[in-house]
DNA sequence: CCGTTAGTTAACAATTTGATAATGTTAACT
DNA sequence: AGTTAACATTATCAAATTGTTAACTAACGG
């Protein structure tokens, strides 16, 4: 899940591949690199990366070769490809992003630039933020984007407000969420709704659950705990 | 389904307008433009694109101010953002993308290749075609590219609205989708139509396919779960 | 003890969905 | 064009669920 992205390069000077390397590396990327064409092809098939970056001036066979290659391969699919050329003409621009490149940059660049490149590419790819929105302490889960409670295996169905309720509180374990403070965020700052509105909640969420995960913090307000 | 992509281009110079949206237009994209940043702000509003190009030099606000107030929306969350400028420099360029730009072009720049660029930002954002035609969950099995649903080896046939919203239920099993989302990927946003309406097509794939493997979660939405 | 705060319960109110029928709409076929 | 049938949408009402309140009880701290 965690899994640290993986960056090819190839260029055939090694300069540039050391400070792009460099700087990837800074930031947490898993960084191989190649120095023609063909290595290109080998280290991308052994090493499996989730980024290449493909100088188009290579030897062996050129970037755009590779490119081609790439695309054609079921299990690159998803490989985000960056074409890098010291070219600045048109017509290598469009081939390469129509041979299925994803980026293409013309050197010079600066690495900061090129890096900053790289991220938003990989921003776009990262999964949509409804997938992570998962709680889990011990032996229970709370998913949001299902909507569902888990315990022990077994899944409990909470109603909307119950489970929101749950769900701001188990956000942050152990913090004492004020009454005032869960009013606004599970009923909003337009409803106006009695105190004991949220002592029938918690009442509910805990006989649901059968165990009690909240903790009544006596004049101040409750908190998950468990 | 196959509404076609829009894009909104934002820039104050009529004549980039015209001959971007000239050769997009040709490509069969739905063209908008705005000639500022607080058009741009309208127009992303009320004509929902698919990708804004924003000129960064713009009367009103800039498209640094367009690119952070569109990326702190949700409703464009999954908008590509492209800016354009004349400036060179490496600042902007960096600062664009962490903005949450999706790509960064400077000017000048041929329409040709400009339009090479998004339409490989384009093919980037693209489901992975291969994987998502047919979904199958047990004994059921949705074939969108044949427009059938064979649960038991039995072939059902549902009416194109019913199939559109089970398969976009089934294709992310236990997500649970608001009503809002379903309308704007099933109906789009343009028409407006009835709470009711969801209802009763969810009802009919019940009916039709005889089981019960749409889940309501009353007050959210709705799941797949079978 | 006494006042304050939380828990319990049941009744009631509000919301949401389900079911059905009726009305538009579209597409296909004469 | 006219006819027909399938589909999509809306309207309406019933049913179920959920949310809120009130009234009472229990617990806690000084």
């Amino acid at each position: 899940m965690e899994a640290p992205i993986k960056i090819l390069i190839a260029d055939d000077e090694p300069d540039i591949i050391e400070i792009i390397s460099f700087h990837l590396n800074k930031l947490g990327y898993e960084v191989a690199s190649a120095k023609d064409g063909s290595e290109a092809i080998e280290k991308a098939n052994s090493f499996a990366p989730d980024c290449i970056i493909l100088d188009i001036m290579m030897p062996k066979r050129t970037g755009f070769e590779v490119c081609e290659y790439l695309r054609s391969q079921k299990q690159f699919d998803k490989t985000l490809i960056v074409l890098l050329t010291a070219l600045n003409d048109e017509a290598s621009h469009i081939k390469g992003l129509e041979l299925g490149g994803d980026d293409f940059i013309s050197k010079p660049i600066s690495p900061k630039v090129l890096v900053s490149r790289i991220t938003a590419l990989f921003r776009r790819l990262q999964p949509t933020e409804s997938d992570k929105k998962i709680i889990t302490a011990n032996d229970l889960m709370i998913d949001i984007s299902q909507y569902k409670t888990v315990l022990k295996g077994v899944t409990h169905v909470l109603a909307k407000k119950e489970f929101e309720l749950l769900y701001l509180l188990a956000a942050q374990p152990g913090r004492v969420f004020l009454r005032g403070e869960i009013l606004s965020q599970v009923w909003g700052n337009d409803v106006i709704v009695g105190d004991r509105t949220i002592d029938v909640h918690i009442r509910k969420i805990r006989a649901k659950l059968g165990i009690d995960c909240i903790t009544t913090v006596k004049g101040v307000g409750y908190k998950f705990d468990y």
